[in-house]
DNA sequence: GTGGTAGTCAACAATCATTGTCAACTAACA
DNA sequence: TGTTAGTTGACAATGATTGTTGACTACCAC
């Protein structure tokens, strides 16, 4: 049931003074779609409030992710970003322009994890990527190699 | 059939030459097993060869991975580490120290990946991941819950 | 073997993401 | 409204990676 509370909310059932700034960053995290990174959203809030700190934000996504009210994922593309969505699925990523995308398929759902029995560790979560080329970035791709052959 | 080269083959093949710096690296990455990071490559070739620069192995590592004949991959531990295990396969990655192991679960395998069909992506690479705690670290956590309670 | 040349290398500086330190500040509670 | 523990912003430091460049060298042709 926590998860139907908003950020701010779990903030402040955890104990945590709800600051300006935290209240800032909870409602950029709870209004921005897709997977900001801690750059976008220390941007979004300088624009808001000037005197935030890159740190500050650092700190409250840390503080978040300790409560498990979001996720901070890297999918190799530099800088973690922030998951807000909490429900099981699996990452897109293109390796190109670094978009990150949510496809509803479900980690856990990997074919025989059987063999994970014989080793010994604890699994407590799953993550599944799949890389490539986003529309866009294959589109352009395609583009570059009909105009000018030779680009390479 | 170009997986039962050798790195110094494949370098050749591809035109590449084949300098004293490469033929250490590519020696130092077929007689490490496991996931060495860029690091680790880095010392044990400066105990052999102590001029090679850091700059060296990066930018060999790069080559190599652009042939092919090793993955880079990045699972969230700070740096990456070099793959030299082609064979399709997944990840466990301990939580708290870091270490990197292979499980033959073949991440082609996941469940019901027609939904991937709606999304405008050329998928090329699938990686999963399991996260979590490995034997060692599993029972010094363990171990320090029964000692001291108070430590957190 | 020797010379020419394109491809490589080491040194060094620069960048990017992230984290540590700490004095000043403030939300929460009495 | 005062007290105080918890937070914040400024700033420096770290760790990983990348850019630049002149010197160097493996390779090929002769």
């Amino acid at each position: 049931m926590p998860h139907s509370h908003t950020l701010i909310e779990q903030l402040r059932e955890h104990g945590l003074k709800l600051t300006p700034q935290r209240h800032l960053i909870c409602q950029l995290i709870e209004t921005t779609h897709g997977h900001p990174t801690v750059e976008d959203l220390y941007e979004k809030a300088t624009a808001v409030m000037p005197s935030m700190s890159l740190k500050t934000v650092y700190t409250t996504l840390y503080e978040l992710a300790g409560l498990g009210a979001i996720r901070l994922v890297n999918v190799g593309t530099g800088g973690f970003r922030v998951e807000s969505n909490l429900d099981p699925h699996s990452h897109l990523v293109c390796r190109r322009c670094g978009k990150v995308m949510d496809v509803p398929v479900d980690p856990a759902a990997t074919a025989d994890l059987s063999v994970l029995e014989q080793y010994d560790f604890e699994v407590e979560h799953r993550e599944v990527i799949f890389r490539g080329l986003c529309g866009d970035c294959a589109q352009a791709g395609a583009r570059r190699d009909q105009g000018h052959e030779r680009h390479s």
